[in-house]
DNA sequence: CAGCATCCTCAAGGATACTG
DNA sequence: CAGTATCCTTGAGGATGCTG
């Protein structure tokens, strides 16, 4: 844990630190952030607090309650997102995005956009690479 | 598979599609493309052709050849990444990112960009958490 | 409703050994 | 050197049931 972190400030030679050693933070952080299910969960939040049901809901397909909760909590924990819990007799919670963890948004946006825009090229390969072969 | 890929052109008021399906493109191309390994090996293939054994060195940490195969297979399958094959006695293999791939890989350095910028706030949100827990 | 605890399954992935 | 095949371990994650 606790690795120092070198600024942008003294690349290598060629461009950024680069992975030769394999501890770039990118990587844990994708591991830390992207547990799989983060990526969807952020979506979820872009329009505003969600709560515990209905991002259940909103994530869908196979994502269970343990999971959304353990997500939850590691994304809390790393400040990405905001828990408010309103103190009523039907418990009621919600969650949203914090500054930081819109800012990370936007970087999913741009990866999402790049898929939206490059899947087809990928199917196509896709197709061509069993044709040829 | 193939499902329909509308451009950003037509997006629900909330903005993008959104993932109340949860069937977003992203989803899958990050668990197509991102494997875990996936993100380690673009930085590790971004200044030129490598070999496998380089490969397996510069990624380094915990991947094994079984993992780099495998991911290194499903990354030339969606044309991420090309392999060469050069017909000597001792067996030569090279792989690079073609052009989409690093198309895709100039994405990933936004996010490791992301992070970087970003890590020592999530670090330190996290012991203040801990701190007022 | 939110969410924790428990049990159990299954497959991702490591280690090892072998081949062209 | 590059790559496959096999075995085996581990833990991610689902299902269920309970609580405040």
């Amino acid at each position: 844990m606790a690795d120092n972190m070198a600024p942008s400030s003294s690349p290598s030679p060629e461009g950024r630190p680069e992975g030769t050693t394999g501890a770039c933070p990118s990587t844990r952080a994708l591991e830390l952030v992207a547990g799989k299910w983060a990526l969807r969960i952020f979506p979820a939040l872009e329009n505003g607090p969600v709560r515990n049901n209905e991002l259940l809901r909103r994530v869908g397909n196979g994502i269970s309650q343990k999971m959304l909760t353990q997500t939850l909590r590691e994304l809390e924990a790393n400040g990405l997102i905001l828990r408010t819990i309103f103190d009523s007799v039907p418990p009621h919670v919600e969650y949203r995005l914090s500054p930081l963890g819109e800012s990370l948004n936007r970087t999913f946006v741009g990866l999402d956009d790049w898929v939206r825009a490059h899947w087809p090229e990928m199917e196509r390969i896709r197709k061509s690479q069993v044709d040829s072969d």
